[in-house]
DNA sequence: CGGTATCCGATATGATACTG
DNA sequence: CAGTATCATATCGGATACCG
């Protein structure tokens, strides 16, 4: 790679910044089953998002929508009714999400075989089988390893 | 996108784990930091990061380099000279992780200009300018925001 | 149904002192 | 030079109870 594209996007100063902030939106016990749900599904309504994600909380669940509105990747829609109604949806910033968080999924070590020189994408990785050496990120659900 | 590669590739089982397991390597106060001079510098040894990372202590570095080097991003050299004498370089799996970090960068707020209809990437993205809007992610150094 | 409020333990980070 | 050890604190996440 050109060292200078190198210095001039990838240097100490702005650039981390920057990736800095778009982690931190990501990141948190639940942010990314929550985006991935949603990824899926047009709009998800707070009652399918805590059956759809075992083990949360009612009180982690909100608060993270709370945090992923705030960073504008997710629109909270409140129809006002009764019994109430509230519907979460993407917004275009978290649908832009998409291609980055596959392109990053590309770089874990349990989908990058290591059979032959070339990176080929392992098969376990569209499965979701769980793989060696494995730890924890915020203690992640067991069967989701 | 195609919704079938959506629920191959994003459902909630699988790619989130994949997802997290990168992103939790490169979860830290100053993980971003160390990878960033590493991506400018061939090599760097302790002096020299504690040097260009304002504000980290001795202990974090270490620390960061310790867990960067169990992820396979980050290699350590010691040459068992006296004084001692010893660097860190990027692992393959460490570079490949640039052009990842570029994308996510790209998905910044403050990266995203709002004049026209297509996006596109702002120039203060490459100064390092500081942004509105800007909290904190692991109490980032202000001088960084 | 879709939340809030409160308490508490676990983890991440910082400050400081010491070492081969 | 390149660490290690110890203590203090701040934030994160879980459990439980309550609310319009």
């Amino acid at each position: 790679m050109d060292p200078e594209i190198r210095l001039d996007c990838l240097g100490p100063d702005g650039s981390v910044a920057h990736v800095s902030r778009v982690l931190r939106s990501i990141s948190g016990r639940w942010k990314l089953h929550i985006l991935f749900r949603l990824f899926a599904e047009p709009t998800m309504r707070n009652a399918q998002l805590l059956k759809d994600i075992p083990n949360i909380s009612q009180k982690m669940l909100t608060q993270h929508l709370r945090e992923l509105e705030n960073d504008g990747l997710v629109a909270r829609r409140d129809f006002d009714e009764r019994p109430p109604r509230v519907e979460y949806e993407l917004t275009r910033s978290g649908r832009a999400l998409t291609p980055v968080l596959i392109s990053v999924r590309g770089n874990s070590p349990a989908c990058i075989s290591r059979t032959g020189t070339g990176l080929q994408i392992d098969r376990a990785c569209r499965s979701g089988a769980p793989s060696r050496g494995a730890r924890r990120w915020h203690q992640m659900p067991a069967y989701h390893w």
